[in-house]
DNA sequence: ATACGTTCACATGGTTCA
DNA sequence: TGAACCATGTGAACGTAT
């Protein structure tokens, strides 16, 4: 029914607490406007215009454990939630009903109270905010599982699948008819590349993704754009590469990654060898050529997040939107000057800025050069390991 | 059973529903709507009316090593799958019977567990993932037999197989070569045609012209030959006409085709207006009479192709050779079968075909009528949008 | 025949915004 | 404040592989 003002109006600061909560990304830009106004839903058991049991207005539902209307709802959640107290002003015994429910607030919760309405069942702070995570958490899942599904048919991983195929079935055969004690883990083994791939890489590209998301006028971002940007250019790849060479121990050669022992071996193992990684040569070469280079510049954490911003910024957008191009100007000149002023710091010679551009060339031409390697099927793995 | 109010969500009466709700998606669903509700499922081992073990509701089997009801199967598998982690807000020791189950999700595992419930046998992650394969496996598999039997039926001297592959290799070649937009996975643009005949011809060309080539029988065909095939007849431009009229929004009369943007411009226009193409009126309203013909036909992308394959194979040829004589009644027999086997799924009537070649045959006069407007050099540029 | 996972209508909690 | 909305947990019925 109608809310009748009255009295209290003041009330409480209402709501606004939201903000944050970023967009909810405009779910349908209706062209047509009717919106057909669904008829608001109203639980089978319900008789016929059964009432509130605490003011008489029409009931929609159990509500905290009481037969109530969508008022009575709000107003007890809002009261448990924040914890309010009320007080009467006459003598606690103000008729509740749907005219009347708004004139005292202390007498309504009383008759919520008497009639059933438990508080029990109101979220409280930590669940509420677990709530909100959860449906955070999903609604990030659900766009990357979109955004997975459009990258999957713009960078198909080459599939081999004459490979896969016989490898497969010389395996089958053997465990089937030389080895069946094996066939248990079968499903491990045989598992069809390609899945494997994407299951590897979706960590990768997730984290990928957030990152460039997060920078300022990326999170307005739509989906295909998303596919866009990272299908276009190896940014991404070079990010991560990037990355994995500042953790190389140029020293002894080691990626210093942490990895689950397999078993039983010694708990830690302070890195893994290059060589031990089952790349071609020519590209561990590069590899190491390229982190040794990179190594000497001694860049500092903010540089190389910077720099990894800086790769990632589409260059289309900065050509279509003058607003973005003057932002990634932005971030280059801050690059710049952190860079000089670092070099000054480090007690580096004048070269250090030019010396990271001309780095910076030769970390790309590397990362095309190789492009392929990361998107064999059978390199899933290792490649996986790289990015860690 | 039945339901009771409580903490999470209440369960629900039995009611059968029948609720008109259905707001959210609606897939597939059978239409037969009679569906006699049949008992659920009962293993024989249980007593009449055994309880659950954990809340005391009827049981309906074993269910992860321990005799439940319905709810506390998926209550757990839920709970297992997804690793939740619940907090007692009591002292750990809610008692947990039908009524209460949904109060105290904590204790209503807890007592899950106590009851012999095993999370061993609930299919993790990998597992799920191998059995939803299996499964699509399956099921594409007994729809390609029950489609091969179909296929057996109306050839039964030819080896099944044999059309199968036929159908697809000329299906797969026409999305390559004639009209990439089809294609479901291909966003990029067209295969490059083989340069020697890059250089030689208009692209339109040269793309029917392998298109040509990848049927069985031309792949040896040198070029004076396909010079001769190809002005012998009109057929590359019906073959071209075909395909764009099948790009009509015959609505709103839009080519839908993409164009780059010229700049600025919205990023993609949904379609051109005809009347927006440099043709004589003449032209634009026999296109727009045989599109509109067409549309009603609803071809399928494999008879569009077959359809482009005897349009383009060459009489003479034929003629010359009887093996090619073979091949050429092969193609228009696969076609005929396959336009009327699909007029029966698409509840066409049973003219299907015989306007098929009705239509055919106005649309080769059409192209002959207007042949000279491709050719007029004026007209270049927009005969290349029509055939992009 | 049995016991897995899947599907989806439903109920009900919180959230939004006029 | 509350009408409309969104999102998630629930469980009856069901589809399949073993
Ligand atoms: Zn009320
Ligand atoms: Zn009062
Ligand atoms: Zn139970
Ligand atoms: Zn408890």
């Amino acid at each position: 029914m109608s809310p009748i003002p009255s009295r209290l109006n003041s009330s409480t600061s209402s709501t606004s607490s939201g903000s944050s909560t970023s967009s909810p990304s405009t779910p349908y830009h209706h062209v047509g406007r009717t919106r057909t106004r669904q008829a608001p839903y109203i639980p089978s058991y319900l008789e016929e215009g059964q009432q509130c049991v605490v003011c008489g207005d029409k009931a929609t539902g159990l509500h905290y454990q009481a037969i109530t209307c969508e008022g009575c709802k709000g107003f007890f959640r809002r009261t448990a939630q924040k914890r309010l107290q009320y007080s009467c002003k006459e003598n606690n015994d103000c008729e509740i009903n749907v005219i009347s429910r708004n004139v005292c607030q202390a007498c309504r919760f009383k008759k919520c109270l008497i009639s059933g309405m438990t508080t029990d069942l109101v979220l409280d702070e930590q669940e509420r905010n677990a709530k909100r995570q959860l449906i955070e958490k999903n609604r990030e899942k659900k766009e990357l599982d979109q955004l997975m599904g459009l990258l999957k048919e713009s960078f198909p991983c080459l599939p081999i699948n004459e490979v896969k195929s016989i490898v497969d079935n010389v395996s089958e055969a053997y465990c089937k008819w030389i080895d069946p004690s094996l066939k248990m883990d079968s499903n491990f083994r045989f598992q069809d590349p390609v899945e494997q791939f994407n299951s590897l890489m979706t960590p990768t590209l997730a984290r990928t993704f957030a990152f460039l998301k997060s920078l300022e006028g990326f999170s307005s971002l739509d989906l295909n754009q998303i596919r866009e940007i990272m299908t276009s250019s190896n940014g991404w790849l070079e990010v991560q590469i990037l990355k994995t060479i500042h953790k190389i121990d140029v020293e002894n050669w080691l990626l210093l990654i942490e990895e689950d022992a397999p078993q039983g071996s010694p708990p830690r193992s302070p890195g893994v060898p290059l060589g031990n990684l089952r790349f071609e040569k020519n590209f561990i070469d590069d590899l190491k050529r390229i982190s040794e280079s990179f190594s000497n510049l001694q860049m500092t954490t903010e540089e190389i997040a910077l720099l990894s911003a800086v790769i990632l910024f589409p260059e289309s957008l900065a050509e279509k939107n003058p607003e973005m191009k003057k932002q990634k100007k932005q971030l280059w000149t801050i690059l710049e000057h952190i860079v000089e002023q670092n070099a000054s710091i480090l007690d580096f010679g004048i070269e250090r800025w030019p010396k990271l551009l001309n780095k910076l060339m030769n970390l790309q031409m590397i990362v095309n050069r190789h492009s392929k390697v990361f998107f064999e099927a059978t390199n899933a793995r290792e490649v996986a390991r790289l990015f860690t």
